[in-house]
DNA sequence: GCCAACGTTGGC
DNA sequence: GCCAACGTTGGC
C-alpha cells in the first residue's frame, strides 16, 4: 500500500464536504496537471492519503482512502483527465501545519515543501508516519 | 492582494 | 521542437 497527499482550497473542496459524501466517497476531480494525474494513476484501492486544505488554512486535516482506480474525469470531454475516487477516513485530532512540516528536518524532503503547487503527491511510509503522530492518529 | 514559481499553450 | 507568453496556484 502507498501513501498519498491531495491538496484542496477549502472553499472549493473542503474536508466537509468530503465527509459529507460518506462510505460514497466522490471523484478527486478537476486535476489538470499531468504530474498530479500520473500519480493518480499509480493509485490503487486501499491507498491511503492526507487531505490537506491550502490557501488560507495549509494544514492537513484528516485521512481519506482511494476506494476507485483512475478513471475518465466526469468533469470533462478531454480524454487526457483522469481522476480517482477517495472517501474520508478519519479526522486528525489536530491539524498538522505547513509550518509545523516545514520546521520538522525530517520532513525536509516532502513534496509539499519542495514542489507545493503538486496538488497530488506521493507520501513516503516514513513520513506517514511522523505525520500520523503529529496529527494524533494510530497511523 | 501581490508576486514568484511553474506548467501549459500556441506560434514559429 | 523550441520558446515566449500566458494562466494558475499557493504562500506570504
Amino acid at each position: 500500500m502507498r501513501y498519498w497527499l491531495f491538496k484542496s482550497e477549502p472553499s472549493t473542496w473542503s474536508w466537509d464536504d468530503q465527509v459529507a459524501k460518506g462510505d460514497a466517497g466522490e471523484e478527486w476531480d478537476g486535476v489538470r496537471n499531468y504530474q498530479a494525474r500520473n500519480f493518480m494513476r499509480e493509485m490503487k484501492i486501499g491507498d491511503q492519503g492526507f487531505f490537506y486544505h491550502s490557501q488560507s488554512e495549509k494544514a492537513i486535516v484528516g485521512t481519506v482512502e482511494v476506494i476507485a482506480e483512475a478513471h475518465p474525469d466526469s468533469k470533462t470531454d478531454d480524454a487526457r483527465w483522469e481522476c480517482v475516487d477517495i472517501k474520508a477516513l478519519n479526522p486528525v485530532k489536530t491539524p498538522v501545519t505547513l509550518d509545523q512540516i516545514k520546521a520538522d528536518e525530517r520532513l525536509s524532503d516532502m513534496v509539499l515543501v519542495n514542489n507545493s503547487r503538486l496538488s497530488v503527491q506521493p507520501v513516503t511510509e516514513t513520513e506517514w508516519r511522523i505525520i500520523c503522530d503529529l496529527a494524533g492518529l494510530p497511523g
